[in-house]
DNA sequence: TGATTAAAACTACCTTGGTAATACTACCCG
DNA sequence: CGGGTAGTATTACCAAGGTAGTTTTAATCA
């Protein structure tokens, strides 16, 4: 079996990991409450994603009672830097510059925002150093 | 009709969109030469993906002979920036700095591409002061 | 004990990206 | 004229994300 791409998770799925990357572990009904304010969806939709996502190995589950609680089984950096790669891969060919470039067009990025970017910049450039 | 969301093209037709940014205008023919060698793909493959695109009012064509030329009716601006930002949004709440930090672990960035980074950043502040 | 309820299990459906084989069509060349 | 050839059109599948109704099961409470 694929050990399927982290970089295809659609929207619910990657929510759902977001909340479990949270609280460590959840209940259906733990990320459906959290889930259902953002989007409206039915219950049984978010114990189905959860339930395929199991089978897709991104979590797991142990009983408790009669209750299920989910715990993500892949690490959020991994999916995060997955998803940013390849994102930056195939809109830019990989240069990175490219990508932030756009992004600072793209948005309202604040004062606060720019001086942490710089930041990052500068320790990158002592690391490489 | 919805204007369909760009943020959720595929990684075919994203391909088949630079395509058609760079040449602005190509046949089936064309795009599937450029496209081939990357990726082994039929043909029909192609133009299918392209008459799909079409649907999704992705992109358009014009009969030259009896062949079909195609043209990309979406700015790469607002596809790369509509991506990028979408996913700036759903994997870091928003945070550009965070999405930025997270490319930078996860690639090998050059020295020159960090020194780009930076004067892209130093303008960016000049803009907002 | 019997009814309510909370949970999971099962089933089903739609959309979209991706992939491609096959069928049709018109044109050009010998 | 007739057949290759280069195109498009048609049709079909599969996988995956997303969504949710319906059914079963088990526990709890009155």
């Amino acid at each position: 079996m694929t050990p399927s791409p982290h970089h295809r998770l659609g929207d619910l799925q990657l929510r759902i990991l977001q909340v479990l990357w949270d609280r460590g572990e959840a209940s259906v009904a733990d990320v459906y409450a959290v889930i259902k304010p953002e989007r409206d969806l039915a219950y049984t939709t978010v114990a189905t994603m959860l339930r395929k996502m199991e089978a897709r190995e991104l979590v797991e589950h142990r009983e408790e009672g009669r209750a299920f609680l989910y715990r993500a089984k892949v690490a959020a950096e991994d999916v995060n830097r997955s998803v940013g790669s390849h994102l930056v891969e195939r809109l830019f060919e990989g240069s990175l510059a490219d990508a932030v470039s756009h992004l600072l067009t793209s948005r309202e990025v604040s004062r606060a925002e720019l001086d942490q970017l710089e930041k990052l910049i500068k320790d990158a450039k002592r690391r490489a150093k």
